[in-house]
DNA sequence: CTCTAAATAGAAATCGATTACTTTTTTAGA
DNA sequence: TCTAAAAAAGTAATCGATTTCTATTTAGAG
């Protein structure tokens, strides 16, 4: 409707160039008279001067704006992460526009076209796909891009790890610890580095103690729904307990997963911790309101995505672009879902 | 680094003027040979070509961009209503800003103010602020605004309202309808729309049926954690039944606080729901993961998210604006967190 | 074989803000 | 008082894509 006021407008009311008028109202350190940037001033506020930031941008190829490509806002574990980048961001005058890839390797390229042609600055992404063009084109583009969550061994792309293989290992040893020597392992499917390094770590531990590894895998695809993991661990937790040898604890591969489990062992009657123990892996908040408190690994999402934006926006700043790697240590949880057998 | 190639380089590279190039990539219907189309596009193609979506929209004067401004997206009920935006607004070909207003007047201003000067076409908010100087401003600028959650009388803004005060009378009522005539109701602070209309219905069942209304509200104003929440649901338990008379069932404001309240009884020793009822409000996924699962009442919010984005996307296209309000309504989700007391 | 209309292509203006460049004014130093 | 330099203001180009306007070509009608 109001066409909207441009800086050549309140020119015109100042009478004086649009270039005056920009100098002021974008605070160049191009000298402008005190009388004439006050009036200025005064007639960009009584005309409720709004400038249009696609102009801004044109111009200077800059354009305060990031990108971040998760599965799902709807996973507690990235809504975390989603959170942490938006803070920082914030804190550092960028806007952020969340893209839900859904697992779906079309719609994650198509996202990052998208970013590419809205000129983001810098792109935080976990990625599923295999085939990774269209990143490098983004990387040629001169987007800043980091990969969180998932590993993405590309030239030129900055990572934030998590040490999911240690995470594993951890979680079996501390249930070792417990006294536990029947540890199954349930898990989503093993299609994801993330998945296997989880797994990789158990395996290990079990190796290590001279235990005999049980995992239990979960083949169909994943959907992008919390109630598809929850349903899927208890799924898992049935065919485990229905199993020659059935496990004294089980550990989930993530905390919704152990949510079903327990609900599982819970509907058969079996009490957690007591009769069997469960640990879960993510450390999402809602597991310290169920109960029993869920025992988990800890991978810090909402630090995570803070210190992904940190990261981009060093990156966006420093002429030369240093490459990060960095890589995060899980951290076990101990909460109440999980017996100790000694003694 | 590699500047980025224009439509310019295209057309000298095709022998063509860019006026040409920008018709057949643009997919204008502005009449082109076939001969020239092919050339053109294949040059596209071969180096590249990735569109400056900045110059498009200058020029155009429309963004496909729209944002969301919610209290927190680590809430889970706003992760739903976030997802289904921004499932709407892909399919839509809309890119979506998340802001996280962290319930400050301030920042919620701050955002607005960008999403006018990002241009955007609509924005989606639940809005904390009574000031709406700032909302009045942008609606002045053309933008579509759609508010959610909480209501927002401000001519030109189109509502998707939830009926809150027929979700407190339902869940109260389905409570005495259980045999409970001792119902507590817990919340936190009451000093949103929002939550004195679920109050006020809880007040109204009560005294429709001749019961005494027994409010505990949390007074410390809200931070925008999840656990707060939790720990608040604890809080407010506790004083609940250290109460002269205790309630036999416990209304809780969101399903977060009754994850708190569930906790803090169990920690008495108290069993839910065979010595005290639970009954929670949103219809967080969660909810029914956790044991028992929970009783509540069910706020839309992943639909909310759609019809949202939905209505701003049809006001988006028609040249007339029409004005909506809808008012989506509440419904029980019976679980097993209540007891029915009746025989 | 004309003549009008449609098809096709290009030149240049445009969107809004910034900035390189030019011009004018002021200031300070000699 | 004069001059060089700094300050202040303006003109016009620019960012990349689109589009209006103009020019040319082609096609079809008579």
């Amino acid at each position: 409707m109001s066409k909207s006021v441009t800086v050549h407008d309140i020119a015109k009311l100042a009478n004086v160039s649009s270039a005056t008028v920009s100098r002021v109202l974008s605070n160049s350190d191009y000298p402008v008279s005190e009388k004439l940037r006050t009036r200025i001033l005064q007639i960009a506020e009584e005309v409720n001067y709004v400038p249009n930031l696609l102009g801004k941008q044109l111009k200077k190829n800059s354009t305060m704006t990031i990108g971040i490509i998760i599965p799902s806002i709807i996973n507690p574990f990235y809504s975390a992460v989603a959170f942490g980048v938006e803070e920082v961001a914030r804190q550092e005058g960028f806007t952020v526009f969340t893209c839900n890839s859904l697992q779906d390797p079309e719609l994650e390229d198509e996202y990052i076209q998208t970013m590419m042609e809205k000129q983001v600055k810098g792109v935080i992404i976990s990625s599923i796909t295999t085939n990774k063009e269209k990143l490098k084109r983004l990387i040629k583009m001169n987007v800043n891009v980091i990969a969180i969550d998932q590993k993405l061994d590309e030239e030129g792309i900055s990572q934030i790890e998590f040490d999911h293989r240690k995470g594993g290992f951890l979680a079996a040893k501390y249930l070792q610890g417990k006294g536990h020597t029947r540890i199954g392992y349930a898990t989503t499917k093993l299609n994801r580095p993330s998945r296997k390094g989880i797994c990789l770590g158990y395996v290990d531990a079990m190796n290590e103690a001279g235990l005999e590894p049980f995992v239990e895998e979960y083949r169909s695809d994943e959907t992008v729904n919390p109630i598809f993991e929850f349903e899927t661990g208890r799924e898992l937790a049935r065919r485990m307990m229905d199993a020659e040898r059935p496990p004294t604890a089980i550990f989930a591969c993530n905390d919704l997963l152990a949510f079903g489990v327990i609900h599982e062992l819970r509907a058969r009657g079996l009490q957690v911790p007591s009769d069997v123990s469960v640990m879960g892996f993510d450390g999402i908040d809602v597991g310290q309101m169920i109960h029993p408190p869920l025992t988990t690994v800890k991978q810090p999402d909402y630090e995570m995505g803070k210190m992904a934006c940190r990261m981009l926006v060093d990156m966006t700043r420093g002429e030369d672009k240093p490459m990060f790697n960095v890589t995060l240590q899980p951290k076990v949880l101990e909460r109440q879902s999980v017996r100790d057998l000694n003694g």
